[in-house]
DNA sequence: TGGTAAACGGAACATGGTTCCGTATGTTGG
DNA sequence: CCAACATACGGAACCATGTTCCGTTTACCA
């Protein structure tokens, strides 16, 4: 048995207010939100954001879990509602692009080489890699959508689509990433 | 008449040879090279850089005009060349493509929201949307291509696509933008 | 209640963009 | 050829941000 030495409430009652400092910082300033503004608004000092969340990535990753797991979970359950495999995944793709665009700043993240990001790279792969792998392989199984475009590059191209969303009103990633998909369909 | 008044020697010289500098430090360290980078390279000081170029939109653009250029210069020839507008446009953009992908970090400086940049998504939106559009209205006139899908918002996505390109090869930008091409097509 | 380890705060450091001004140099009229 | 002037140069200094480190504070437990 590791005993597991409990927190101390402080650093508990720490993490939480970071959290929650964290998401509105993240909404007014994108997931890039200068440390010090974060620490400011938790009325922290900036070691004890680094000292919780050693890397940004743990920050975001941290802030935007919940969701994540939303979009992962509902994979399975639009195959089952939707009357055809590619409609599920058009669906669920959409789910995707509708929690990406309204986190500024995080389909850049997802993206940028950096190093810092490592860790939420991985984590957005590992829960919905698989869950989009599923849905395509239904699709293609069904022969409804071109086979040969793994979930891993279809994930990132619409990662990218989705850059910027909201800054240009002349630009709209839903209807870029629906053309995407609309590529993928079996003719 | 305005007596133009001509640039000193040394002045034409740094400037050539900051291009050049500037050039293979972009591609080392793509387009986000240190400013110092470039200067030492250079041979030069920091402030040369600024006065020569003010803004690192205007070096990049400066750097890559006459590529940017032929790929402009490129549409109405393919228009003509090709079987199908249709074709024409997928080889344009497989053109626009191949350019970008060259360029490590310029596809997203050209989509940053960063003040720093207006100049570079100026210049490329005021040569390429143009050319964009003539082979996009053709293909539509032909009924090969859905209509309500402007010029710009196309080129944007096919900029966003091209992120990242290179630094991980599970991931084919030409391959993905040849998709959203397709998603074009009135089937 | 006192001792200890956990946690905290924020100064200090590193990096990279940007500005500014004293100095050097090309240019031109005499 | 020279002097005087405007142009251009160099790089120190400044600012903004991420990151580290350590002296101080505080929660917890015996």
């Amino acid at each position: 048995m590791t005993a597991v030495p409990r927190k101390r409430a402080d650093a508990r009652r720490n993490e939480q207010t970071l959290l929650d400092a964290a998401a509105a910082a993240f909404v007014t300033s994108g997931v890039d939100a200068p440390v010090r503004d974060i620490a400011f608004r938790a009325g922290v000092g900036v070691g004890t954001i680094y000292r919780h969340f050693p890397t940004r990535a743990d920050l975001i990753v941290a802030v935007y879990r919940h969701q994540v797991e939303a979009c992962a979970e509902a994979g399975p359950a639009l195959l089952t509602d939707s009357a055809t495999p590619h409609e599920a995944l058009a669906r669920w793709i959409d789910l995707f692009v509708d929690f990406l665009i309204t986190k500024h700043g995080l389909p850049e993240a997802l993206r940028s080489g950096d190093a810092t990001f490592e860790t939420l790279h991985a984590y957005f792969l590992d829960r919905l890699v698989p869950v989009c792998d599923t849905l395509l392989a239904a699709a293609t199984t069904a022969g409804q959508v071109i086979p040969g475009v793994g979930a891993y590059q279809l994930l990132r191209a619409v990662g990218n689509l989705c850059i910027g969303a909201g800054s240009d009103d002349r630009y709209d990633p839903r209807r870029m990433t629906a053309l995407l998909v609309a590529g993928l369909r079996a003719q």
